[in-house]
DNA sequence: ATTAATTTTTAAGTTAACTTAAAAAGTTTT
DNA sequence: AAAACTTTTTAAGTTAACTTAAAAATTAAT
């Protein structure tokens, strides 16, 4: 399959898991950058080969093929960041561009090998969740988006859903990663602000970081 | 630049190197399996990019940008196979294989790290010499094929230059690995066959092995 | 419930990277 | 130095993955 059908499948994939439900033709192709038309006849082409239902004017669908393709190509995106992250010094968002190109290089041996050095972890360094060879997904993920943390509350960041450099460069500044602690000291519900303390350092995040950022709660 | 680009420029730039000096398009379009009329096609194309120099029946000579581009990828492709090959178990000719692939996904940053976690290594697991980011290659390379080394003479085996399967599945089973001591007990030249000891046990190998194993003598 | 606005689809066309088959040029043999 | 053979090139055609622009359908607004 051609790294343009595994973009797709994925893309569709991953809009329907997080994002927002529209996986409409339009919707995929502003995503992966292409125009609307391309995404239609796409669309069209894989319906052929049994990856997603396909229905004028409808929501694309992934059949069972079509999200275990996309599960692999996921599984392997997320071993690879795991990994650099891992064994080199790079940003979040570096990590990310270079998982994006290798992940549809990545022979099915290869991605168990890296499995398996790095101890078949379950998470990546965003919180993702890395399915498994069997495309096998645990996530009993309880986390919710910052925007929705409770004030006087203490939480640890448990994923960083973006693929945006200055996000990240922001979280890296500010301490915002995976794994750290954090405290929402006032949520401002009318001006959709959210104010927390990492490390001493007292913070002011609207809500396009909020609702990119998922917490734990501490008891 | 394409995969397709990538891969051309870097047959014509392999070819040159090791294998006979033969770069018309034919040639090079069987080293690349495709038709000799698409490897006319892509000499054109980047005759016009700057990337070679092309007459019509003459062979293809890359310009100093194409050789640029070639060492990079190569550089890219050892990398990769030493990194794997030190992190992983992995066969060789797997590593290979996967080598080929990620060369074409690997951001200079990357190879950057990649070569600084393994201290700049000079040669990749088979004995080829790894370009340094500036496209530099180190190679006091005094090695010589098997088929030319003398009689009861002891030798370090520096380079296995093939990518076939069977080549590599038979070296490992012989204990026939970059820098391994073997020593020569016959050169039988009528019927260009090499007798050798490796740990012990002695083989006979015909010149389609000992022109493709190199091996420096010990003094 | 029409009209207006948006989105999707269709249609036609482009580019890269191939293919096969025939023509042209080069190479080898005798 | 022809004739025979081989290789390269040209020519025409294919496929995947796009594009733009217009037509068709859906969705939203008054």
């Amino acid at each position: 399959m051609s790294i343009a059908i595994e973009n797709f499948v994925k893309a569709i994939y991953n809009n329907n898991s997080h994002d927002a439900r529209d996986t409409k033709p339009g919707n995929i192709a502003k995503k992966l950058g292409i125009s609307s038309a391309a995404a239609t006849d796409m669309a069209k082409k894989l319906a052929t080969k049994d990856l997603l239902h396909y229905e004028k004017y409808q929501e694309l669908q992934l059949t069972d093929k079509g999200r275990k393709m996309a599960i692999n190509i996921v599984r392997k995106h997320r071993l690879w960041e795991a990994f650099l992250f891992k064994m080199f010094d790079m940003s979040l968002h570096d990590i990310h561009k270079e998982a994006e190109l290798l992940e549809h290089q990545t022979s099915d041996l290869l991605a168990e090998k890296i499995s398996e050095y790095l101890g078949h972890p379950k998470f990546d360094p965003h919180g993702d969740p890395i399915p498994n060879a069997n495309g096998e997904i645990t996530t009993t993920d309880t986390s919710i988006p910052l925007s929705n943390a409770e004030e006087n509350k203490t939480y640890i960041i448990s994923r960083l859903t973006s693929d945006d450099k200055e996000f990240f460069e922001f979280c890296a500044k500010q301490k915002l990663k995976y794994g750290h602690e954090i405290k929402v000291s006032k949520q401002f519900k009318n001006n959709k602000m959210t104010e927390l303390s990492v490390e001493n350092n007292t913070i002011l995040l609207n809500e396009d970081f909020t609702t990119l950022i998922y917490v734990n709660e501490i008891n």
